[in-house]
DNA sequence: CGTCTGGTTGATACGACTCAAATTTGGTGG
DNA sequence: CCACCAAATTTGAGTCGTATCAACCAGACG
């Protein structure tokens, strides 16, 4: 069992940012929703690469959101075959309102170490109930991350090898890009092609060779765990990428909070 | 334009249980809660097969509910690839909390003559605000609709044509079971065999000789678009069909309505 | 060092696609 | 009630994308 650790100790002070960044795509936060959310996410514990966080099956206690490190969702077939189903980032929820449901219908596994904060069900309601820019930003959030599902289903069920493994790189940039963690088409890649193979339903040989095309193609580069990408108007083109499913134009910002909010 | 009526017509008289037996999967309701839900649910429309109800890159101005009908969610790329990402059936909603989005990242078509109640954002809140077994329910509505959507992308991702084939007619036929339009390995299939291939990723030409294939493995009979399933065992075998996602087993019955609660 | 995980490569097999055409079904109007 | 038309289904032949199986290699790690 992983360590469950206590309290806003020193760890926290970078934590803040990731979940804060991820909201305010959505809409601006007044420095007092962010507090509420640093000292909602104050307890946290760290999983170590490829474990699970939560396992299918299990009765969901908590909402987890991702303070650092990259996790998947992912389900299994009783023959060992493995789909992930999805990527999470930080500054990502894993499961918003999921202790409505009695059981896990899928795992989620951490792809590096992981900081994982851990939400119980009434501090989520407290965190909400006082303010609706941020319940309005988690319900965007889960917006998004049904999108993203819906856009992943045409991934899989339309698009061909080269164009899907594109698309996924793509919007796996623009996501970390939306947070902060990736500029100038740069960013860090923890994912092995053995994931990549898990999330795009290709085998590893496959997107192995594929891989070698993009790059022979001049479009990225992809070693050592850092993504480049070369040519982002390319790769959109060739992956009919459309951004619109990311909803990322700071579409609540009716809500946005006066730049200047005083304190309470 | 489709025709808009209003009111409680003698039309409606049909429509509430769809709903409500929908809802019941997860919390028994009051006959209060059903009211309030017939109530909502007042103004609809009539969409003919094959037209959208709603579109890519439109506003989202209310709450699409499914009382009549099968619909589908599907995306398209710009070379003409059409993917059907989710089945919408009576009892459905189309797109809960939608309106937080700006514009509709994937369309929203009726398969066969629909009969859609649209519910205004304000009366949403109306209906939550003061009915915590309906908003559960609802959010369970969501929860479980991501599931699905999950569960399509391993679909995709990891079953072959004829499990992936197997398990979308199963599925299917467990959520119109879950809403009383199944039994006895029967119901209504609307489907044409395009629909399902652009469900599954497959052409429509595959389809049918794996349908074929179904057909002569004495597993199911689909004709005059009735389904007729033979051997659910040995099917939910072979897609190797776990239930869990489905999330049908009055998960939230700690929120049912008292058995005798007294109308207001 | 040996071991392990992740990446690379080659040869071969097969599942699903493409293209094309024929056939059946269901709906519509005469 | 039949003739007609469009939509949906069925079938065949040939091709292609991706899987499979099997090695081999490189770097990380204890």
């Amino acid at each position: 069992m992983p360590l469950l650790t206590h309290g806003p100790g020193p760890t926290l002070v970078g934590s803040g940012p990731a979940v804060a960044s991820k909201l305010e795509a959505f809409a601006r936060l007044s420095p007092d929703d962010r507090s509420a959310l640093s000292h909602a996410s104050r307890y946290f514990r760290y999983v170590d690469a490829r474990r699970d966080v939560i396992s299918e099956g299990d009765e969901p206690r908590h909402v987890h959101l991702v303070l650092e490190g990259w996790a998947s969702r992912y389900k299994q077939l009783p023959d060992g075959r493995r789909e992930i189903v999805a990527i999470i980032v930080p500054g990502d929820f894993c499961d918003l309102n999921i202790y409505i449901l009695k059981h896990m219908d899928h795992s989620i596994g951490a792809i590096t170490r992981l900081k994982v904060a851990m939400i119980s069900p009434d501090e989520m309601v407290a965190l909400t109930a006082q303010r609706p820019r941020i319940q309005q930003a988690l319900r965007w959030h889960e917006l998004v991350t049904a999108a993203i599902q819906r856009e992943w289903t045409l991934n899989l069920g339309q698009r061909k090898a080269y164009e899907r493994l594109t698309h996924l790189l793509i919007e796996l940039y623009l996501r970390l890009n939306a947070v902060g963690r990736a500029q100038d088409g740069r960013c860090d890649f923890p994912l092995t092609q053995n994931d990549l193979a898990e999330a795009t339903g290709l085998t590893s040989v496959h997107v192995n060779r594929t891989l070698r095309e993009l790059r022979g193609d001049r479009l990225l580069e992809l070693e050592r765990k850092q993504l480049q990408i070369l040519d982002m108007p390319r790769m959109m083109a060739l992956s009919m990428f459309n951004t619109n499913y990311l909803h990322l134009r700071h579409e609540g910002q009716y809500l946005d909070a006066p730049m200047n909010e005083p304190a309470l």
